[in-house]
DNA sequence: AATTTTTCATATTGACATACTAGGTTTATG
DNA sequence: CATAAACCTAGTATGTCAATATGAAAAATT
C-alpha cells in the first residue's frame, strides 16, 4: 500500500515547475538539483506527464519545461493516475478483465470499495495550487 | 498502491474461520477448498496470525483453527496491519528511521498524511462481525 | 557552421518483493 | 501404529522498483 517514489516525485516535479515558473521555463536540471533527487530518473517521470498533457517542453539552450494549465486545474490524483496508473486498492476495482468471477458474493469487495473511493477522496480534493499556497505560507514562516 | 495478495487471503481466511466455526475447529484445507486457494500459501498467511495472537492451531487429526476473540474484536485494519506491515501510504509516515530530512518543509507530506488517515478510518471502521453479517444476508437474499 | 545546451528515447541493471511450490517434521487421535 | 492435521524452512519464477547508462535529436548561441 505504498506510493512510489515516482509518484511522489511527479508531484513534486510539477509543483517545483509551477513555483518556478517565470521568464524562462524550468529546466529539469534545476528541479533535480533542488530536489536533490536523479535528473536521469526525473526525464522518465516528466516523459510520461508530456505524453499526458500535463507539461510542455521547450526544446535546446533555454528550454525546459512548462505547465499546460492552471496549477489548480491538476489534482494530485491526476498526477499520481497519470504516472502510477490505477490508485485502485484491489484489481478487481479496477475494470471488467481484472474482476474477479466472486465479485457478486464477495463481502471484502464492499470494504475495498469504500476504500478506494475514501483515496480518490483525499487526492482529488487538493491542486497544485493549494501546494503552491501552503509553499508560500511555509516560506514567510520562515522569514518572520 | 495495491493490498497484497496475503493482506486479502488474510481477511478472507479469518472470515472463513469465524463463519465456519463448530464443533470442531476450521481446517486450513477446508478454506482452502472453499477459497480455491493455494492451502500451502495460506499456512504461510496463518502462521503469522498464530504469531500475532489472532487464531489459535489444534493439531492433529480434527486439528484446525479457532479465533482467539471475538469477531467484533477484529478490525480489517489490525488483520492487514499484520500480514502486510504498515498500511502507511508513504515511508516517511511510519516512524521516525524512514522519516526525510525535509520532512518539515515537505508540503506533499500534509497530503500523504491526510490520506493515511482515510484509509486508517476506512480500515479500522470495519470488523469480522461486519463481514460475517454481510454474508449471512447475502445467503438470505439468495435462497428468498 | 560549430558548439553547447537542452530534451528525447531506449536499454540495462541490481535489489527486492510477490506469490507461490516443495519437502519434510511434529503432534495428537483413533 | 497409521493417519491427519499443523508446523517449519527453503527454494523459485516472475515482476516491479528505482534508478543508470548511452546516445540521438533539436534548437539556441557563438
Amino acid at each position: 500500500m505504498k506510493i512510489s517514489t515516482k509518484g511522489r516525485y511527479a508531484v513534486r516535479l510539477l509543483l517545483d515547475i509551477a513555483l518556478n515558473d517565470g521568464a524562462e521555463p524550468v529546466r529539469l536540471k534545476d528541479t533535480a538539483e533542488r530536489q536533490d533527487v536523479s535528473m536521469k530518473y526525473l526525464e522518465q517521470i516528466i516523459s510520461i506527464l508530456v505524453r499526458g498533457g500535463f507539461v510542455k517542453s521547450i526544446r535546446g539552450p533555454q528550454g525546459g519545461y512548462r505547465l499546460m494549465r492552471a496549477p489548480e486545474e491538476y489534482t494530485v490524483g491526476m498526477i499520481l493516475r497519470q504516472v502510477e496508473g490505477s490508485l485502485a486498492p484491489v484489481a478487481c476495482l479496477e475494470d471488467e478483465v481484472n474482476a474477479c468471477s466472486r465479485k457478486a458474493e464477495c463481502v471484502s469487495l464492499r470494504i475495498w470499495e469504500e476504500l478506494d473511493e475514501a483515496i480518490a477522496g483525499v487526492v482529488d480534493k487538493y491542486t497544485l495550487k493549494d501546494m503552491m499556497d501552503w509553499q508560500k505560507e511555509m516560506k514567510c514562516e520562515y522569514v518572520i
